[in-house]
DNA sequence: CTCGAAGCGGAGACGACGGCTCCGCTCTGG
DNA sequence: CCAGAGCGGAGCCGTCGTCTCCGCTTCGAG
């Protein structure tokens, strides 16, 4: 929807107003690396003394720096959502509507094969408004994708784009499901859902839960809270 | 623990040695029904304390009656998984393979989508010996199952067991996703998944895992943990 | 009806745990 | 060299779930 958002400043890398002292940047990296590999591993329940002790510095530091668990995750994730925008614009660019829908999903299933904190933040719905807002960029990328392919007639006509957070849910248990031991088996079930998408199936049995719906719905049942500190 | 211990009790009611005094029994009873609507609901991190105060009697009785929520919830899950087994032994007794196949899968997925506690239980694997015993129940009537369907042609040969536990996993997703909200909505992801089970679809990306593997697996990434008291 | 004991209830002890702060010490860089 | 930015991590605080304890209630045998 908003993706007009850029009027003013790159949010990527802030040019802070008089620069950290440099151990300060280091430790900085060393706390934004150490918070990729122990929110991907562990989920959004890893702790912010978790990160502190992957990245070899103390808790203050991590707080200095951070203020809370919840921007330090919001940061890092932002960065694979905007990754997995890429990789569906890719997708875009195919010109077999099917290979490019399908492509779309495998690359982004596997970066949250990889990912346990991607895929609680992908699969909960009941975050703050500003992680809301980063989900959405993933909305226009993926509602073109699939209105194509129906286009061309090689996705069912009765499938919404709501199925297909509900699709990568499904997918993702798997991938919960089998963590470490197993990273590419998500694989198997995603080629057992594929017949199913394409035309020509029996209809199905029940109506396909609106936007608002699977908002409402997953606002109660989700793995994670953000706390409420990070309102 | 030894698995031939159906010698010599009828396990399902105890005739106790000395009888409960009436209202005892009552409360139990009481205890027990409330279970069943709480797990149901609110799965297996309600509390006891949860529990009690929904049947209405206090938490010293509940701990009376049953010592931990381990003990309670254990009893009231292997009457859902036991009811679970009788529909799969109807199915067994459909004559056309496909179709008791996939009644099977319906009325299990049905009972799971009103059960959040059983949920939990089927999908993660990391339980203690007592729990893992009742869940094998299921093994023998669903093999039965899938090895009639595939040896008549209506199930795709290269599918397992092991496969039918993680799609139960997967739509058991899609109910927690969406709860009280939509509690049929699994139905029309159960349908989207039955074409790729038929014969005659592409090759699958990734063998199986094996049940071994399965077990490990979702030891390390389940959702509930049993507490140490069950021991 | 009486009375001993089985049973009840729920406040609260206890332990675990996660978020975050505070302050004496360290290191940077002008 | 030294002012102050930055560091570290012990530990405070609030929360939460489990389970106990003991004065009171209710049952039911005599």
């Amino acid at each position: 929807m908003t993706s007009t958002a850029s009027t003013t400043a790159d949010t990527s890398v802030d040019t802070p107003a008089r620069p950290l002292r440099r151990d300060a940047a280091r430790n900085r990296e060393l706390l934004l690396a150490a918070a990729r590999t122990v929110f991907a591993e562990r989920g959004l329940e890893a702790t912010l003394d978790d990160v502190a002790k992957a990245a070899g510095v103390g808790v203050g530091t991590a707080y200095r720096h951070f203020g809370n668990k919840f921007e330090l995750a919001t940061a890092v994730l932002e960065e694979a959502i905007d990754a997995m925008v890429v990789m569906a614009e890719k997708a875009l660019a195919d010109e077999d509507p099917w290979r490019g829908l399908v492509s779309c999903l495998e690359s982004a299933l596997g970066l949250q094969a990889f990912n346990r904190g991607l895929r609680e933040v992908l699969t909960s719905v009941s975050d703050p408004e500003s992680v809301l807002r980063i989900k959405e960029k993933l909305e226009e990328p993926l509602t073109l994708l699939v209105q194509r392919a129906q286009a061309a007639g090689a996705l069912r006509a009765d499938v919404t784009v709501g199925d297909f957070k509900v699709l990568t849910v499904m997918v993702c248990a798997v991938a919960d499901l089998a963590g470490e031991t197993a990273p590419e088996i998500w694989r198997r079930y995603l080629a057992l859902l594929l017949p199913g998408l394409r035309p020509g199936n029996d209809p199905l049995p029940v109506e396909a839960l609106t936007l608002a719906q699977l908002d409402a719905a997953s606002t109660s049942s989700c793995q994670y809270h953000w706390g409420g500190t990070g309102g």
